[in-house]
DNA sequence: GATGAATGAGTGTTCATTCAT
DNA sequence: TATGAATGAACACTCATTCAT
């Protein structure tokens, strides 16, 4: 018998599919398996055949998604363009990828929410943080480095991009009805850095 | 029969207080009714007589949070000093309260999941952040009118300010070990504020 | 919250009695909690709140009726009479309550079932046979020391009366037609003693 | 398609053989076909080719089982020796399977418990106690009309005979310290027959 | 007001069995 | 013959809520 982990990748990917959307309809432990395999359109054994339990599903939602965001973190480091042209095309790509999925937002709090519960949860997002902040801190050198900025504390600006960048999601998840968030990001970026600029 | 609403005040706190320490430790679904009667050394019925039902009790826990938190804000606007010294304040305030209860953080992290299924609960997270952008929006006037400030789109300024304390709070409640609340915030307001200053 | 073992022992009696009889009609494995609720005419949740386990309640029924054989070989002991007469009181008792309920039998074949999966009652079982060997023993012993046997080995004479019942019973329990477990046991002690009266 | 009980009979072995393993490790209900197949080496829908059902399984292996001693039955009639010598050889050989394989005892209780739930193995092991008892009976027969043993009871001493080991092994299975099967057979020998040695 | 025993609908998980390949 | 993915009925256990005392 196989491991799990290394069963039909398509099946798990239908799963999780249904996983994420029945958690962000109805949060994690609001969402029954029934629901789950409702929504996927699987029998009950079958989502059993590839995950070992709910919080196994949980956790590998939460790896694909935040494995998602890796990849587009990784781009922001070695793309063209100066440095803020590079955070505005991201922050662009964030927002469109969130307005083109409504529930995304939801999802986003209910991870933050398990992570008090899964410890594994836990550990990916703060993972997924250093990651971001990582990234932030690496873009902010190069736009020193390359002459784009000067700055004089780098790690605290990072920290409050990604700060910016999650409290304005967060407030757009809530529904409050003043975020629009590609603007809220373009003027994020603006009152940053104007004072930055070389 | 008197509405429960008008029951002993201090029974209703410390049913609310002991739900609190239990909702923050054990995610809000995580926590039992039992739990709650254990953490307020009350019995079940006694619990049942004062609030109507879980949700019940969990709605008044966010409405006392969340008038409390108003009330801050709302002192925010009056008290004496420059704008940014009043902010400076109100963030020192906002990081020893967060770090005097560790828990504090888990709790609203909740707040935020609970207001996806509770319709309440959202509407009353919504109003708190509209409260608080009215704030952020009503200081960022004063500076101007005072001649303290420079500022050409002040809601757009007024909603980065509370996505940077909500976004930095969030890192902080997740576990973000670069996060230090206060110096963040401090230089959340050199950011914002260096390049506004008339 | 008191401990659960100290709580109402007629329920505790009247779950046990249920889960007797719907053990012995079904097997351990075939019974469902909501048939032994049903047996005994309560709901899930008090049972549920009298026991924490499907295994707690085997283990206390199997408590229960091995403390009553315990009780009952005490007895043998002290009381009056040849040791083959207080011998075949005890037989003439045991045999009685065995046809006083037919399914007595099949719950003790579950029991020894149980036993290889329970460690618990595995010990349980383990302590009845060292105790019910114990007093044959002593029986073999106060006959042999008032001079009504003559016995060479007292040890192996012991573990064969009880050896003796414990087929002979099963041997009855699996339905066995001609066993009548009464002329059983009357045969036994006449072909173990005969030999061995002074 | 040709009956099942028709097919390779390696195989059915094969299966069987592993059954066998699985009930007496973890008992027939704790046995998965999970459990059975990887003991075997082989995929589900090759055992379900082999067999219909688990209960399928249960009573063919009852079934094996009891053929065996079946067969050993029958040689202790036409055995030469006198009836206690032939007794004595098959106990020695009951003892000796017995010790070979720590695990028979556990699968015989398990097929006790068995039997009251599936009526094919209930009567397998009534015949096969008819079959002892009959056997014993023979024995003592022959032990009268060859004038080894003067007995009255014939029928009841047959039982008691097949009682004694019954009880003795399962004493030793349960695992009770003091009984050595060896041991305890020879002594149950000397007791039942010292007496009525001619 | 206060207690804690009683209720029962609901949930995650298991596992014998089936069947397309 | 052989495989292992797919199925779904069944089950132990939970927990918010009620109510007799």
């Amino acid at each position: 018998m196989s491991a799990k982990g290394e069963r039909s990748s398509e099946r798990r990917a239908q799963i999780l599919q249904a996983a994420a959307a029945v958690y962000a309809r109805q949060g994690i432990d609001g969402a029954r398996m029934d629901d789950i395999v409702a929504e996927a359109g699987l029998s009950k054994g079958t989502l059993y055949w590839y995950f070992d339990s709910k919080d196994d599903i949980t956790v590998a939602l939460v790896e694909e998604v935040i494995s998602g965001e890796f990849a587009q973190l990784r781009q922001l480091v070695d793309a063209d363009g100066t440095v803020i042209e590079r955070l505005e095309r991201f922050f662009d790509m964030h927002t469109a990828i969130l307005q083109s999925n409504p529930l995304l937002g939801k999802l986003g709090i209910e991870f933050y929410s398990i992570a008090g519960k899964l410890d594994k949860v836990h550990e990916l997002v703060r993972q997924y943080y250093e990651e971001f902040v990582a990234v932030a801190l690496a873009l902010v050198r190069q736009g020193e480095e390359r002459g784009e900025l000067r700055i004089e504390r780098p790690r605290e600006l990072a920290v409050n991009l990604v700060a910016l960048v999650e409290g304005s999601t967060l407030l757009w998840a809530i529904g409050i009805q003043e975020v629009d968030l590609a603007q809220q990001f373009r003027n994020a970026i603006a009152l940053l850095f104007d004072g930055l600029r070389a």
